[in-house]
Formats: structure tokens, sequence, C-alpha cells
DNA sequence: CATTTACACTAGCGCTTGCTTGGTTACTTA
DNA sequence: TAAGTAACCAAGCAAGCGCTAGTGTAAATG
């Protein structure tokens, strides 16, 4: 087994399981079907991973390094406009989402099935991410681009952008950017 | 076994399960812990519910029928005055939704859980609920309250509001009425 | 009084689960 | 060419799973 290798056969690996985890749900997703996707059998996944724990603290992980990655790179490439770096914001946010989308899916609704240390461990990264919102938000807040509370408008925006998993359509007519513009228009004092 | 009875012990039954389904998960919910929590034996279990399925579908009726009749009370009590019919209908949404937590946590995260044919006729229940909504998000969009693409503001502000679940706390200063009055504010074109 | 009904019990079946063990194969490196 | 290593496999164990069968008992019903 590999102690926190990323080798590019984990790397695959880890991207077939998101996709199960997504298409079945951690707890109904057994070794059994993760080796058949993977092309091995049962027992050969344990080499890869130390226990099934392992398989989804690592999915967690890329999608979070990722979409931290992405923001940072956005936030940079616009000036210090507060509503440039608003709407920044919110499209990487949901470029990221879509893009990575199956591991985005399973750090959003299979987080509790980490055990401890692997949540201690990853929670400091998402925290990471949501600092980089609380700082564009205060300064929106500053400039007078929205009106609230700063908690509260935070937590709403994340929601909303968040449940977009639930129900957005990539095929459809709009894109992620179509998004996000949308809902900062929504929210911007006129 | 008895067949859609909504007798008190079966209620109560519902109540335990959906308070299990939220800390453990639906699949990691097993039939032994619920009978436990119930001081019952598992095969006990099986008097009340035909399998374990039927309390998932249970649990979840119970709830969404509960929001369906709180929405409507809540919009006939208020006039035909667009904006308080949004601020009623958010009130309405955050109450029960913490006032029942725990039935809409499981109806929110645990829904893909059902099997084919309890999820079709309890997506009748939730469709009857979300007609509510978009009624009265198309009164706000006409008066000019709000504005965007009917379909997407409808989004956004469900999600947002769903997403509370996740990180409210009912013992902290705020109220689920404060969080309603603040999604509007922050909404609402001024 | 006889019968039914509601609710609970004991015991366990058949199956699936995550994971281990002991060994093989193919490739790289000294 | 010998040693090392990464990747895999076959076989299976112990535990836990949902659920069933058959029984007991007290209260309600005819």
């Amino acid at each position: 087994m590999n102690v926190m290798n990323a080798s590019p056969r984990r790397k695959e690996l880890t991207r077939l399981a998101a996709q199960l985890f997504v298409q079945e749900g951690f707890d109904r997703t057994t070794v059994r079907m993760l080796a058949q996707e993977m092309g091995i059998k049962s027992g050969s996944l344990f080499h890869h991973f130390k226990d099934k724990q392992e398989i989804l603290a690592a999915v967690i992980e890329e999608g979070t390094q990722n979409a931290l990655s992405i923001a940072k790179a956005a936030l940079q490439e616009c000036d210090n406009d507060p509503e440039a770096r608003l709407h920044a914001m919110a499209r990487a946010h949901l470029e990221t989402l879509f893009a990575d989308r199956n591991a985005h899916v399973v750090a959003l609704f299979e987080w509790r099935r980490l055990d401890p240390d692997a949540s201690a461990h990853l929670s400091h990264l998402r925290d990471a991410y949501e600092a980089l919102w609380v700082e564009v938000i205060d300064d929106a807040l500053a400039a007078e681009l929205i009106h609230g509370d700063r908690f509260l408008v935070s937590r709403f925006i994340l929601g909303a952008l968040n449940w977009t998993v639930r129900w957005y359509d990539p095929s459809g007519p709009r894109t992620p950017d179509d998004l996000a513009d949308e809902l900062v228009a929504m929210i911007m004092a006129r």
C-alpha cells in the first residue's frame, strides 16, 4: 500500500471511484464494484489503498485541492475591483464544480462518511477555500455591492451555488458562467 | 403488517427512524439499530413496516405532507400582496425545515435511496410543494420585486434555503424567521 | 365464551460485506 | 543476471446484513 502517494495509476483509480460513489453513494459502493470498474479483483484494491475509507479521502482531497487552486488563479487574474472578484469567484466555483463534478458531489454529500482523522485533515483544505469566499464577500459588502450580514450572505451564496449540482444539466442551453452571472445579478444592490 | 396506516405507534416509530437516518444515514442504519431505538427486537419491526424501504418512504412522506400543509396555510393567511407572500413562503419553508428537521434532512439527502415506486409516489407530493413556490416567485417577478430568470431564481432560492440545514444552529441567536427575512432582503430589488 | 387482531418474541437462514493471506507475474534497477 | 518492487490474483474468513418462520400473549370483538 502507498502512503499519500499520487501515482498516475492511483489517480485514475480515484477518478473511477468518484464516479461510482456519485452513482451509488459511498455506502452502497462495494469494494467488488470498485474493483470491477477498475478492471482488477477486489483483493488487489488494497494494494493501492489501505482501506475503503482511504479511497473516499483521496477522492475528496483531489477535488478540494483542485477547487482551491482554480479559485486562487481566478482571483489573481482579475484586478482589485470587488465586483470583478465576486464574479470571478462565483464563476470559478461553478466551473470547478462541473469540471470535476463527481469529486465535488462526493465532497458535498459524503463528507460525513470520513473517519475523524481524515475529516480533520481535509477540513483545513476546505476552510482555506471558504476563507477566499469570506474575503471576497467582505470586500463586496465594504463596496456596498451587496448588503446584509456577512455570515448569512456567504452561507446563502454558497448554498445556492452548491445546490446547483442537484438540478443543473450541463447539456442544456445554460453555461456555468450564465448561472454565476445570474446569481450575482440577483443579489447585487442596484 | 399495515398497509399505509398511520397508527400513533407507527408515527412514533417513524419519528425515531428519521432521527437515526439523520445520525447515521439510511444505508448505515441497520434494522437492529432501529429496533433497539424503538425498544423492540429486530424481527418485530416487520410487523409495522413491510421492509426497510417502507420506513424510509414513511419518513419522507410524513415530512413532505407537513411542509405542504404548513405552506398552504401560511399563504392563505396573507393577502394577495406579492411581497408578503414571498416572505410568508420563505418563513414557512424554514419553519417546517427546523420544526421537523430530521424528516426533511432525510427527504433532502436520502431521496435517492427510495425504490422507483415510492419515489414516483412521493415525487407528486414534492412537485405540489414546489408548485407553490413557482407561483409565489412568478408573482414577485411580475410585481418587479425581484428580477431574473424564473427558473434560475427559484432554484437559487430553494438552494440557499435547503442548504441551511448544513450550517444553521437553532440554539444560536438567529431565528428561522431572521434567516428568511435576510434572504428575502438580499434578493429584493431596491 | 370463542375468535380475531395487534404486537411482540426467539431463532436463524442465506447472502454480502470489508478485508486478509499467501503467492505469482512483469518490469526495473544494480 | 540477480535482486527488488509494483501490481495483481485466487481463495476465503469473520462479521454483519435484511428478512422470514413460527410462536406466545393480552386486549378487542362477535
